[in-house]
DNA sequence: ATGAAAGCGCTAACAT
DNA sequence: ATGTTAGCGCTTTCAT
């Protein structure tokens, strides 16, 4: 029962016209009289007559389909930005192709060499944490696909990007937990390979100097997800005494820190107040709410594909490229209340 | 700067021969000279030639590639069949495109059409809530276009089906509450017109009356997400000082259920113990982490998939279909230990 | 107002 | 061992 759809030479040897003049009838062309479009046009509606787009992107060389690639789909961060990405492509007429590359350098290379090979028309990318080669990147623009990156940018290549104002949420965080009284700030940082890894950090140390508390070494520990959290479990309890307040490179990270605190018999926030950055759906479902930074993934999303639309169009010029910054915005929970108590 | 990517024609025009002998040299053809070969195959590397997926694809009407439909990619449990799908597609020789529909269920029609107009091998279907029509779905069968439908299936639509045992489940998570001591145990419905809220729902009532306990309809409160959960809280509130506990029809639900309940002065899982369904990330992350049913996402999309080729590649009948059935496990925390105090 | 022909990039039957 | 041709489905110039 595998029946081959149907096609315009089809409809035209059933009809006895011929191929191009199926075409023109159902695309309104002008030269055609209303008497055959209304066949054709009927026609086709009745067999459901579907155009073959491949067959038209081949010949167009326009596919009117856009790459997405990034680490992990399953980040409330990453959704978001799909969502944004998706409403704009759609609402002009583009289909998304969603890659996730596992934060693996090989599938990221073959991702993208599959989106060129299917001729997408143009690519949305968030590295990798572990890619640390870019003439993948470089191929694309030597073979003339225009990309964006966002987020998790490549320094090293110059394009379109769009991100986060990692240094200044990272500030902001780090300066609300000095407001509610927090003097010894331990930091759980994202490797600093990481644009957003360095740029936190920085902001978490320059709002730290801005109020003239020391900067403690021992107080930077690298760990930027729950499981390294739990690994490094023993190094935060040992200067948990010290400590009056933890910032996290993100959520989830700051959550496990906040259940090792507590297992081990800490209050949060009333010994130790606690923000963490990225404001996923975790935020809230912690115990207790935790206070962070929203990262305004769908506005990104929305900003990376205009940008990339703008290239694909040609509505830019080629070597022209800029740069879009979006500063995080505080939302403050029970977890940086320090020296409250929580039911 | 945008270069037209290379083609065969330009190799042979570049090389001097035909554009024939410069296929054939690129597939290690046995017919051509080991001389030929090597001059073809060098020059194609040098310039990073690179076949056309479209033309490949419009010729052998076999694009390799499959669509997934889901109604949200955000959600561990489909980011967790994704990752099983895709593994395996990887394997042999498959790309995948993911389209989400958000529950929409114009979208998925939409999505649905553009996949079959891109042709796609096949099909990985989980059905959005807001679907009651299926013509859409019944076009692919008319189109010739092979669909394993997943977690979310059709009843009306005869196909291969992947599934978790969601009557089973809910069984073994409300015979777990009962067996902590729990006598009157609320439950938290998906809607009845989709299989898991219908499925869910009986699982429990069947627990029940295996334990010849009363089913009582007032207990049975429809709120599927966390929103409608908050929605709902004065309902859970006026019931909770005649029960003892509550089985969710997912995590997020039930740990919404939590928070309402402890914000109003209830203590879990010493006044009311609860249990969920899915196993998300969320349930460690929960105050007190939540007991909850696995749902095998990644051995559910590891299934489909393998079901899918068979009938791409044609090793099953096409009018023969399967059903099959992951029984989900039960992961014991804190949230269901009745009577027990938690710091 | 309609049709014939060529070509998008590729391959495979059919020459030579 | 290599080249010529035709065709996948579609559109579009160029006839008529």
């Amino acid at each position: 029962m595998k029946s081959q759809p149907i096609t315009i030479k089809d409809i035209a040897r059933i009809l006895g016209i011929s191929p191009s003049t199926v075409s023109r009838a159902l695309k309104d062309h002008p030269d055609i009289s209303p008497k055959t479009k209304q066949l054709v046009q009927t026609f086709a509606e009745k067999v459901n007559y579907r155009p073959n787009a491949l067959a038209l992107s081949l010949r167009s060389s326009k596919t009117n389909t856009i790459g997405i690639v990034i680490p992990e789909i399953v980040h409330h961060f990453f959704s978001s930005v799909i969502s944004g990405i998706e409403d704009v492509a759609y609402g002009r007429g583009y289909n998304a192709i969603i890659c996730q590359t596992n934060e693996n350098y090989q599938r990221e290379v073959i991702d993208l060499q599959a989106l060129v090979d299917n001729r997408v028309d143009g690519i949305l990318v968030s590295m990798s944490k572990n890619t640390h080669e870019f003439t993948h990147f470089e191929n694309l623009r030597e073979n003339g696909v225009p990309v964006v990156f966002f987020d998790r940018i490549c320094e090293q290549i110059s394009s379109d990007r769009v991100i986060a104002d990692d240094f200044e949420g990272a500030r902001i965080a780090t300066k609300h937990l000095i407001g509610k009284g927090c003097k010894k700030i331990m930091h759980l940082a994202a490797p600093q390979h990481l644009l957003i890894g360095k740029n936190r950090k920085e902001g978490f140390t320059s709002a730290l100097k801005e109020h003239k508390l020391v900067s403690d070494d021992r107080y930077i520990i690298k760990c930027d997800t729950r499981e390294a959290v739990f690994a490094k479990a023993d190094d935060i309890i040992r200067l948990a005494p010290e400590i009056d307040g933890i910032f996290a490179v993100n959520d989830s990270t700051a959550i496990a820190a906040m259940q090792v605190l507590q297992r081990n018999g800490y209050s949060i926030p009333k010994d130790i107040a606690v923000a963490g950055f990225g404001d996923g759906p975790n935020a809230n479902i912690a115990y207790p709410p935790l206070t962070t930074v929203e990262q305004k993934g769908y506005d990104i999303g929305q900003a990376a594909m205009r940008l990339l639309i703008g290239h694909i169009e040609g509505t830019v010029e080629d070597e022209e490229f800029e740069t879009k910054i979006f500063t995080p915005e505080l939302v403050e929970r029970t977890s940086s209340q320090l020296g409250h108590n929580v039911r």
